[in-house]
DNA sequence: CCCATGTCAGTATTACTGACATTG
DNA sequence: CCAATGTCAGTAGTACTGACATGG
């Protein structure tokens, strides 16, 4: 056989738990009002203040146009703001935007800190390198322009 | 702060590993000609003959509804049979099903095993423990109907 | 000139919720 | 009767591909 063995994959256990985090946070993000791709768009700006659309996109793992669309959404509520007309438009949180990601932001950590309750910070950061590196180890074979 | 820590934070490795996964994976299985969705429905099916609709989307972490409708093109292209009428029907693979899946879940073991290849086989297993852990921490307070 | 970006459309896939008959 | 299942619709949210202007 050699072939994928569901009990023993690496894969299908990371889909698993993928499936069931993202239940759990958009289950709570619901209750806050905000869908869990918004959710991630704040924080990241919270954390990254002036990224750009583009630099968004890659930060939540999607293209410029789904970003795109999701600040559109977050622009027009004034959660986001956009500053200058020109190539990389700096984007950061207004402070109604701030408020409106505190108890979101605060959810979403405890509902990480339950996820990872079992796990010693020894762990927990071993699982996070080893995350990491299998994210690398797909990434290579890309090989982005030239 | 106290807050989520994008820099340190599991979540966010975990969706950056899925994320490129499935992106690898959907990638190879195009040029088989099969969605992830499909191929992970073939893949369960020929490990675990014999199970219900039901059951196959609880192991594909969707709903009953979705996997009937995945299920329904897998059923019309001969790939998949169902046996019984009752309420729990047996599906499995045809023997076309089986040497379509063939081909595909090599690939996929193939990537997976690329996805792994910074790690040794103790740190694997290790990995997938803790990620079910992590699933399971947060199964909890579920608490399925009573 | 070139590449990345911002942006506008259109499309598609996928899954979800609701509803209801059926089965055991 | 009840819980789970199979099934039919309709809906929705999300992202994708294509295309094109802009900017550095």
């Amino acid at each position: 056989m050699g072939q994928v063995d569901l009990d023993r994959s690496v894969g299908y256990a990371l889909k698993r738990a993928v499936t069931t985090l993202h239940g759990a946070l958009e289950a709570e993000l619901r209750g806050h009002g905000l869908s869990l791709p918004q959710y991630a768009c704040l924080e990241l700006l919270a954390q990254r203040p002036g990224l750009s659309n583009a630099e968004l996109a890659r930060g939540a793992f999607v293209t410029r146009q789904a970003m795109h669309q999701l600040l559109a959404s977050l622009l027009a509520s004034g959660l986001v703001t956009s500053q200058g007309t020109g190539r990389a438009r700096r984007l950061q949180l207004t402070a109604e935007g701030q408020r409106r990601l505190r108890g979101p932001s605060l959810a979403v950590a405890a509902i990480e800190e339950r996820m990872l309750a079992g796990l010693s910070p020894h762990q927990r950061e071993n699982l996070r390198q080893d995350l990491i590196t299998c994210a690398e180890a797909l990434r290579e074979p890309e090989r982005r322009h030239a």
